[in-house]
RNA sequence: GGCCCGUUGGUCAAGGGGUUAAGACGCAUCCCUUUCACGGAUGAAUCACGAGUUCGAUUCUCGUACGGGCUACCA
């Protein structure tokens, strides 16, 4: 029918009152035909009858009230040929066996909503309907986010890992890429909504308290996904380092990073939280806590490299071997005085030694790294480093 | 094509007849940091268009344009 129906001017006709008449039905066919196909029990579908014009009205605690002709929408199918309810009437007998007052979903749901209204009124009575609230759609880069998106630009598009079962694709999941479950649920709450003031960072809390339907934007959102990973950095930088142990000792050990103190650990993910956006990052920033660099970056210290230097931290090691209290401060101020010594500026030597330590340029400051290495560590290291240099 | 919903910087957005039209992300510059971040400061950037109502429209109304959704015996 459909296709003999499809024209240029209409690339979708619809089953409703002006070609029901035409189609071969219990409408078209006399009554005992009717009868008679029903006790061979030959397959068939059974639809909704829209009324012919009639307006239905609802309202939406977003939108307001909304209004609809039924002449435009059409005769939906309730029941398939297999016997099976269509999502129509199924989400309407459900929703009133559960006694459901609320209705939250999509916008892409508004089309149908009449016939949703009309079943409700012809089923249960209106009475008994529950209120509706039609939310605005997340938009991807071209229109409704689709877990397509994810995979074409590289962000994820749900909560946890989805593995298609038709073709087995697996799409990755917020927190599989190192999402905290806090800062997920935050990001989302604010896409369409926001609670009037400067506030964009809430605790779940916070958000029940604080979150209102009338606040909800009726139009449909773009997705950030930088915006997104701010969210997660804000709420990596606001946890306590006990409390994201337990998202990040999982994070590192999956990586084969070997844990022995958990002390030792939360002192690392306080020292690195700040620059980690992901719980992947506490990989990269963090390892060399745990093991020896795989590799060193020689050749940013090569070029300015020279007798006097090596000299120094030759010497170094030997007054680190000595000193009694452990701590950044001591290692910083006899590092320093050393410098002041051998007269070199301690500029030129703490990149040396921050890639000795590291392996390379970035991570925290080098004395703190270095007082949670140990002395034994720090001292390998340096070592270590001068024989990769000869 | 038809129907429905929407439209404030690139993105998320506050505001709702008279404002220098908030703030955040991102971007740029600078400060701090003897690395990279964090942090701080500054900057570029916006009311889709046209009518109407009004002393005055970003704000109200109507059109147009644009965007999105729906148009399956999917949900």
């Amino acid at each position: 029918m459909r296709e003999s129906f499809r024209t240029p001017q209409n690339p979708s006709p619809q089953y409703d009152h002006t070609v029901r008449t035409k189609m071969r039905n219990s409408i078209t066919l006399p009554e005992a035909e009717v009868q008679k196909l029903l006790s061979e029990n030959v397959k068939h579908v059974i639809r909704i009858k829209m009324p012919e014009s009639e307006t239905v009205q609802f309202t939406d605690l977003i939108r307001g009230t909304l209004s609809f002709n039924t002449s435009l929408t059409d005769d939906k199918v309730l029941l398939k040929a297999d016997g099976m309810p269509t999502y129509h009437l199924a989400v309407v007998v459900d929703d009133f066996l559960m006694q459901i007052t609320h209705v939250f979903r999509g916008e892409e749901w508004l089309p149908s909503a009449p016939v949703h209204v009309l079943l409700w009124k012809y089923l249960f009575g209106m009475d008994a309907m529950p209120q509706w609230a039609h939310l605005p759609l997340i938009l991807g880069p071209n229109g409704k986010l689709s877990k397509r998106d994810g995979a074409k630009y590289g962000f994820p598009v749900f909560a946890m890992n989805w593995t298609d079962p038709a073709t087995g694709e697996l799409t990755e999941g917020f927190r599989e890429k190192g999402f905290l479950p806090e800062a997920f649920i935050n990001l989302l709450a604010v896409l369409g909504w926001n609670d009037g003031t400067e506030q964009e960072i809430f605790t779940k809390a916070e958000m029940i308290g604080k979150f209102s339907l009338e606040r909800i934007h009726s139009g449909g959102a773009k997705f950030d996904y930088e915006k997104a990973k701010w969210f997660n950095h804000e709420w990596i930088k606001r946890l306590s380092a006990a409390a994201l142990r337990q998202e990040v000792k999982p994070v590192l050990l999956k990586k084969g990073i070997d844990i022995p103190d958990e002390h030792q650990l939360d002192k690392v993910i306080a020292l690195i939280k700040d620059r980690c956006q992901l719980l992947n990052d506490f990989v990269e920033q963090g390892y060399f806590f745990f093991s020896v660099p795989e590799k060193f970056d020689v050749e940013a210290v090569k070029p300015k490299w020279n007798e006097a230097k090596q000299l120094f931290f030759a010497e170094l090691v030997r007054h680190f071997e000595l000193i009694s209290s452990w701590n950044e401060h001591a290692l910083e101020s006899e590092f320093k005085e050393m410098a002041a010594v051998h007269k070199i500026k301690p500029g030129e030597l703490l990149l040396p030694f921050r890639i000795m330590l590291v392996g390379g340029k970035f991570g925290p400051g080098v004395f703190p790294v270095a007082e949670l290495l140990g002395k034994q560590e720090t001292i390998s290291r340096i070592k270590h480093f001068l024989e990769l240099l000869k």
